[in-house]
DNA sequence: TCTAAAAAAGACATCTTTGTCTTTTATGGG
DNA sequence: CCCATAAAAGACAAAGATGTCTTTTTTAGA
């Protein structure tokens, strides 16, 4: 049987990964000039421009990334960029929603009635959002700079 | 920080949800009658009927249920539907689509070049996958029936 | 053979996410 | 004050998932 994207096409929204590939491209081309534009990063990171800008925009409102506008405006870090966490990426990026107790989407699944495997998947629900609670921009740029920086480019 | 439906509204679609949903109200109205129509399926669980059609159609191509047009007619297992693995309900439910590697979609992302998260990531990934894999649909039916079958009811 | 019942199939509507285009707002420099 | 530049904002389009409605096909029984 053909095992599809479970995991790779449905946990991350495009707009996190818009999110997550922009700031670290801003912080990354940020440290030979003050300020990077949107072109820039889109046309190097081959993400569709107004996109990108509705996507950034909510990020310098979250508080993680600031902006100017007019000329010699662009974006650039703060002193939040780096510790942000890649959980706070997801909630800036998602549309607001309703949690969902049951991930097998059965009614009335929660932790005094739960479903048969309530308790599994809460366990990967908590590795999951601890490592996301965890994991800052930060720690993405100190691990493994050199093949890192390719990942996040064209193609 | 408000913490929202990572796992709940990401992992499984909809139309998953009503397939599991329908094929254990199948299984467990069938122990009665011989056939379980749509539109009762869908008025007990509260799926739009049309829609829990085309779900079931599927299921049905798949061999997980078997069906029967005209009077008397309806849907029933089969002796592949309580071997039926959550995967392959994954698998009939979800649109064909292809396998992206990198979970926090970045390029060029693999085992031999991965990013920062990818072990870790890779790790969970594989956990989820074995839960799938190995819970059929008669797991869920033997394990906790009481509270399972309020579960899937209306509301 | 005819009729009723039920799944199967197809056409179309709605909603969300993603993507495109245009207009507005803010800012620095001449 | 004017202009060029760049983000911000708004209107609209495209695509996929979901939902609704109608028609077709199959089947059992009279």
């Amino acid at each position: 049987m053909l095992v599809k994207g479970i995991f790779a096409n449905m946990i991350f929204s495009k707009s996190f990964g818009y999110a997550l590939r922009g700031v670290l491209y801003i912080i990354m081309a940020g440290e030979k000039k003050p300020m990077v534009q949107l072109d820039e990063i889109a046309s190097e990171l081959a993400i569709p421009r107004h996109f990108l800008g509705k996507v950034m925009k909510k990020l310098v409102k979250g508080g993680v990334l600031s902006s100017l506008k007019g000329p010699y405006g662009g974006f650039c870090t703060n002193e939040i960029t780096m510790e942000t966490t890649l959980l706070k990426l997801v909630d800036l990026t998602g549309e607001p929603e309703e949690f969902t107790s049951c991930v097998l989407r059965l009614r009335k699944c929660n932790a005094e009635n739960p479903c048969p495997m309530h308790h599994q998947i809460e366990s990967l629900r908590d590795q999951w959002q601890t490592l996301l609670m965890s994991t800052t921009v930060g720690d993405l740029l100190r691990k493994d700079m050199a093949d890192f920086i390719k990942s996040i480019s064209v193609i």
